[in-house]
RNA sequence: GAGGUCUUCCAAGUAAUCGCUUGAUUUUUCAAGAGGAAAGUCCGAGCUCCAUAGGAACAUGACGCCGGGUAACACCCGGGAGCCGCAAGGCUAUAGAGAGUGCAACAGAAAGCAGACCGCCUCCGAAAGGAGGCAAGGGUGAAAGGGUGGGGCAAGAGCCCACCGCGGCCGCUGGCAACAGCGCCGGCUAGGUAAACCUCGUCAGGAGCAAGAUCAAGAAGCGCUGGGUUGUUCCGCCCUAUAGCGCAGGUGGAUCGCUUGAACCAUCUGGCAACAGAUGGUCUAGAUAGAUGAUUACAUAAACAGAACUCGGCUUAUGGAAGGCCUCCUUU
RNA sequence: GGGCGGUUAACUCAGCGGGAGAGUGCAACGUUGACAUCGUUGAAGUCGGCAGUUCAAUCCUGCCAUCGCCCA
């Protein structure tokens, strides 16, 4: 498979994130917490969203750029037809390593983890 | 060497692997891809819509030395004046207080066509004190209606004189001008505040790309009224019942606007400069939950910080480098 | 992205060029056997910050910070 991350992989419309927000099963490791739900596709997608007063515009763009290249990078490793939303609160500044770290542990405790 | 001051420049690059957006080409590649502030939204414009920005009066707001630059500006350049600084240099919402209204708490005798507490002097009186003259000295205050020196006087005072300062719809000279210099006149009369009202001059219609146009989908109508630019009034002209306003309901998708522009670079010419002109060359982000990231190497990438219609400025945030000038110290 | 408004005592607000205030709350005292109510007294403030105008700024002007509202 390749390790692309089209605009198709980005969950884009404001219905379907508030049915995220609605619905979804909540996970959660410090200062990061993901939300999934079914979305019937054949692939999975994301969303990266912090919250208001995180940082200014450049801290945001780089960590959601972050996450995104994580997503990029392991998902196929990861179950298809999930919607992931990726909500990140505003605490210690982990490193791009650290990020890694807690998306992947996010990932198994979600169970999406693909055998 | 230390401190200060002014000006200019840079804001990472290259290579590899995996990826993103746009445009070409076509099925595989190629090219391009955040800033000096992209920021704050404080000014000025372009552009779009509002049926007519057509006129007049009164409001309202902004600006305010002079000359120039600019599409325009509250910006920039040059000059004048005042203030600050030992200096280099910096700052100034820099017209009018000789049109009017107002304000100046407290203190002080007196605060605006000024006034007399202490005091000084003269006269009356035995004394206490009273009548008058004065504004130099003390004291109050942010501010007390010219300053210094001399003459003069009972004591004093522009009362008189010299110099300095101040004023004049004064004259001459220099300058396009602001203004400066000199002379003459005035014996001082004319204090502060206009980021208080105001007067004078100049300018300004309003809203903003969530403007606006088209397509698709969806929805449920009801009530009121003539309405239309949005400071007020008047006049003129015109449009529209497929109208306008209010409440309720629906959608919240796509395309255009959307990047060639008062553009950038180089050279020459004019100008003290801001800038303008000529010639040649270049095409340089256009996303829509929002594209620039991750890892490695090059000793090492660190500050403030991310385009959203586009320009010209201002202001604020911030790392580094270079140069000019000034002051002080040390050495030769 | 664009357009507006606010910031004064712990809270809610008034004031708008010379004295920083009101209500609630807080503290002390009185009243009561005790409490509430009531009465008296008191404390509490860089008027969001930095500059400028003025003799003098919460007030006028500029910049910055922060909070909130509106639009399709």
């Amino acid at each position: 498979m390749r390790k692309s991350l089209s605009k198709d992989r980005i969950v884009r419309s404001k219905g379907e994130i508030q049915a995220i927000f609605q619905n979804g099963k909540v996970y959660s490791v410090p200062d990061v917490r993901l939300r999934i739900k079914c979305n019937g596709l054949e692939y999975s997608r994301i969303i990266v969203i912090p919250v208001k007063h995180f940082g200014n515009s450049v801290q945001r763009n780089l960590v959601r750029r972050q996450f995104k290249e994580i997503f990029r990078l392991e998902q196929e490793r990861i179950e298809t037809g999930f919607d992931l939303a990726l909500v990140l609160y505003k605490g210690r500044t982990l490193s791009y390593d650290q990020k890694k770290e807690a998306f992947t542990s996010l990932i198994e405790k979600a169970g999406l983890l693909r055998k």
